[in-house]
RNA sequence: CGCGGAGUGGAGCAGUCUGGCAGCUCGUCGGGCUCAUAACCCGAAGGUCAUAGGUUCAAAUCCUGUCUCCGCAACCA
């Protein structure tokens, strides 16, 4: 039965916020693979996680007035965190692993120093210009006449200490790696990989900073916590006791057969953890998938679109199988798909609804009513039934090929398509016709049969994406766990001839799509928890200083969409340039001569190789944008009181 | 000419690698059935496969140009 190990992980992901539908379309894809490989008789070890430190958290846990660890604390283990949202979703992973943990904590200073000792990471500098009173380092092309691009002051030569990996020097192996075609799926990110990233030299990684403390110390450098890179990437091997005394079988589960990554970080899981497992002399992962994203309105889910999806909503509402099967269902693993609420229903209803949770209700109910519940064991084949029977035997094949390249969708689509084929036998063989003749008693038998075979091949082979319900239904046509084991599912006529269901539930109930449409755009339009607009003092926001100026010129900026040029007569002799991200808005000779606000004492900023004195005011609403104009007749110079 | 992806009936997609009758799901229209969750089954309408050219007996598929959309990068003060 043992067919040997299978290690599949997830991303750890970031406890910044409240993870959305993609974090759990994810998870929920591994999870169903996992679960499908330990239905095969592989020793599955399933791992997700969270990677917990970085100055983003540190910034988060400040504002939030609490500890980083209490903050992630409370994000990863507290009420609708993380770990509740696995277990609604009913995600089977083995390991948890918080890059907090001690002993990962432990184990990547083990790995960081020996890494160090073996010469790959060493002690370099962020060499550059800096500017002190922005306490920021520049590079030589980045300065502005020489001179800082952000205050515009003086800047000198320093150095920043930091530790660094050299990436450099397994670029030829990663690119030979990435060449092989099939560690990095799907394949067209390769081409991506290597244009983008490997063509144009690969740079050695800054592995540690000073800038921030939350994050793992550096032991033989205090001052230094370990960088993103190593800390994040390493929790794949830390996990199984790699360098740590907390587990212990690295040597039975290690290399991964699966890295499952969202397209945004297959860069990091192709380049850099097959080079630092080739520094630490590590065997490599089998395979990194980067899946799509789920896109609404054709863009990406986003905070400031406001358009994040949440999980548990539609969880709790719908189902955790309806859920999981549609994220399974609807979007091809390797490419964007696109997220909407009707697609989500539509599926439910038509696949879940009305093609097999009908299909066993009929079948049940039939038994029932022709034979009490329980078959007898008379039967009488007819030609029309090996169609049927042929399509049934067959199947666990056709799905086993798509599952293990990860086309859940195509195994999907393969097992509804004998579901659709039984619900047609019924039309064909008519058993209300078969029900009003003794004579026929016994082919009436046999009908049934062939469907609560069908029924147990295919909900058998639903398993991995849906637990609960496929329970619900071997319950209901009275199959036990032996006669639904993955041998079982290549073989039909595993029941036993007189075989007894019972009624139970509706399992997939219907959804009422125009209703619950109208419910679901409601709660999305309920602005969540306004952002309390903290006060400003009144001399506070007199140190902002406003001035009316006239648009001398403005033209379009090379290269960008957004940024308009400005030249603007703020009043002084000289004239004074702003940038602006409104081109997509405005045309250019629209607003030459107009009159305008801008808000004049910020620091310069550099844009597109530019600099920006000051910011135009804009008012926003709903995605549109309209510029701040006024009269013609305030005059240049004149300041906003 | 920064990198990459995509354009196929009303909607969402497969098919493109390896050229060979344009397919699937949903929706629409018509019919059938009554076991079932107003479910199921059958049939029909609907596409010059973004566009222009080329290769070929044959192009959605291969080659070249063009247009449009999306993502990354840059950038939005």
């Amino acid at each position: 039965m043992n067919k040997g190990t299978f290690y599949i992980t997830t991303p750890i992901y970031y406890p910044s916020d409240k993870l959305h539908i993609g974090h759990a379309y994810c998870t929920v894809i591994t999870d169903t693979i996992a679960r499908y490989k330990r239905m095969c008789g592989y020793d599955v070890m399933f791992l997700t996680g969270t990677d917990e430190h970085g100055q983003k958290i540190e910034e988060k846990a400040k504002e939030k007035g609490v500890s980083p660890q209490q903050f992630v604390d409370e994000i990863v283990e507290g009420k609708g965190g993380i770990l509740d949202l696995w277990k609604l979703m009913n995600i089977s992973n083995d390991r948890f692993i918080r890059t907090t943990d001690d002993y990962h904590v432990e184990a990547i200073q083990k790995i960081f120093k020996q890494m160090y000792d073996k010469g790959d990471i060493y002690k370099g500098a962020y060499k550059g210009k800096y500017c002190t009173p922005c306490e920021s380092f520049w590079t030589e092309s980045q300065l502005i006449d020489g001179k800082c691009p952000d205050c515009g002051r003086e800047v000198h030569d320093a150095e920043e200490e930091a530790y660094f990996f050299r990436l450099s020097k397994y670029a030829d192996r990663v690119q030979a790696l990435l060449e092989t075609g099939t560690f990095l799926e799907p394949a067209s990110r390769v081409n991506e990989m290597i244009n983008n990233f490997i063509k144009p030299g690969l740079e050695d990684l800054c592995v540690s900073r000073t800038t921030f403390t939350w994050g793992i110390p550096v032991t033989f450098d205090p001052g230094h916590v370990v960088y993103v890179w190593v800390d994040a990437l390493s929790n794949y091997i830390t996990a199984l006791g790699y360098d740590n005394d907390k587990y212990s079988d690295f040597d039975k589960y290690w290399p991964a057969q699966v890295h499952m990554v969202g397209k945004e970080i297959v860069r990091f899981h192709s380049i850099i953890w097959p080079a630092m497992l080739m520094s630490l002399e590590l065997p490599l992962p089998k395979k990194v998938f980067g899946h799509g994203w789920l896109l609404i309105d054709g863009g990406k889910m986003s905070k400031s679109k406001g358009n994040v999806v949440d999980p548990v909503l539609l969880a709790e509402r719908y189902g955790v199988d309806s859920l999981r099967y549609f994220l399974s269902r609807e979007f091809p693993c390797g490419s964007d798909g696109s997220f909407t609420n009707e697609a989500l229903i539509n599926r439910i209803n038509c696949d879940l609804a009305n093609d097999l949770g009908n299909l066993v209700s009929r079948t049940v109910a039939m038994v029932i009513k022709y034979f009490d519940g329980t078959l007898p064991s008379a039967r009488l084949a007819a030609p029309i039934d090996d169609e049927l029977i042929n399509m049934a035997k067959s199947l666990r094949d056709s799905y086993e090929k798509s599952m293990d390249s990860f086309a859940l969708q195509n195994a999907l689509i393969e097992v509804f398509k004998l579901i659709s084929r039984a619900n047609k036998y019924i039309d064909e063989t008519t058993p209300w016709v078969l029900a009003k003749s003794e004579a026929d008693t016994a082919r009436l038998a046999t009908v049934m049969y062939n469907l609560l075979e069908t029924i147990r091949i295919t909900t058998g082979l639903l398993v991995p994406f849906m637990p609960q319900s496929c329970e619900k239904i071997f319950a209901q046509i009275g199959a036990t766990a032996e006669e639904t084991s993955w041998d079982n599912a290549a073989i039909f006529g595993v029941l036993p001839a007189n075989i007894s269901v019972t009624k139970g539930e509706v399992v997939f109930p219907r959804i009422d799509a125009a209703k619950e449409l109208a419910a679901l755009a409601e709660l999305e339009n309920v602005t969540p928890e306004a952002p309390p607009i903290p006060e400003v003092t009144i001399d506070e926001f007199a140190k902002v200083q406003m001035t009316v100026c006239k648009i001398l010129s403005c033209e379009n900026v090379k290269k960008s969409e957004k940024l308009l040029k400005f030249t603007l007569n703020d009043g002084s002799a000289a004239p004074r340039q702003i940038f602006s991200g409104i081109a997509k808005f405005y045309k250019p000779e629209d607003l030459v001569g107009k009159t305008v606000v801008a808000v004049t004492n910020l620091p310069p900023r550099k844009m597109m190789g530019d600099l920006s004195n000051g910011m135009l005011l804009s008012a926003e609403k709903d995605g549109a944008l309209n510029l701040i104009i006024l009269d013609d007749a305030v005059p240049a110079g004149a300041t906003l009181c």
